[in-house]
DNA sequence: ATACAATGTAGAGTGAACTCTATGTCAAGA
DNA sequence: TCTTGACATAGAGTTCACTCTACATTGTAT
């Protein structure tokens, strides 16, 4: 299937701005039918999805791009990309574990919380 | 303990422009000595550290000022953080479920590149 | 007393990632 | 034929979170 930019932008939730505002930043290459317009292809839908999952994990558009740029090259850079994806999962597991730490304090916090308003509720009451 | 803006930005790692960029947005609000140097005490270490919690876990600085505010406002407002602070868990909860799904599928599509460049060198070595 | 390093304020500049405006083109329906 | 709406480009504007500059003032070492 083929898609407009206005259907395109419906797909994938993007606003036809940014999804201009991609292209120019050389992160994806739609064909273009005879009257210049764009025209998405399904293969551009997957690859949206990807870029969003980069992007929603840190990566910046820079780095997509760049990323990219390789995919356009096909083959020969097979080993280049993926090894751009394994020291992205690295980023990504540290990340994680960063996360996964300040939602322990952020736990203890609450609890302290749930102490002192119990501790002004009680001095109210006395 | 008090520390000079230049010994408290080593102490956070925070840039002296930043720190005060954040007593600009109300973030943080040293006490001021005789010659109205900045005087940062080690409570607000201890608030720094919960500041950079929040920024890192994706809270916005109008959202840290808004729960500063409350913070200067005391016992009052306890509750009224705790709600803050219990929204923000959730989202943070969110947020971590989101990239462990982001982690599942980058280890599918490093494992899909293995096999493509494993597919691509068998194909030159025949 | 003097030099100089740290600090103060006010405001400008930066980079990232959009988001919008102005203006023009073109295909399809009334 | 005329109008309307989606699309095109170029470039300006916005928001966020810093980061830096210019210039004045103060604290400290010699």
């Amino acid at each position: 299937m083929k898609y407009s930019i206005g259907e395109f932008s419906k797909l994938t939730g993007l606003g036809i701005h940014t999804l201009r505002y991609y292209e120019q930043e050389g992160l994806i290459a739609p064909e273009r039918n005879s009257g210049n317009r764009r025209c998405y292809s399904d293969n551009d839908l997957t690859w949206i999805a990807f870029i969003k999952r980069l992007k929603d994990t840190g990566m910046p558009i820079k780095e997509i791009r760049h990323y990219a740029e390789l995919r356009a090259d096909g083959d020969p850079t097979l080993s280049e990309r993926m090894e751009m994806l394994v020291q992205h999962r690295q980023a990504l597991n540290k990340q994680i574990t960063r996360l996964q730490e300040h939602k322990i304090k952020l736990n203890e916090k609450i609890e302290f919380y749930r102490n002192e308003i119990e501790r002004t509720q009680n001095n109210v009451s006395s």
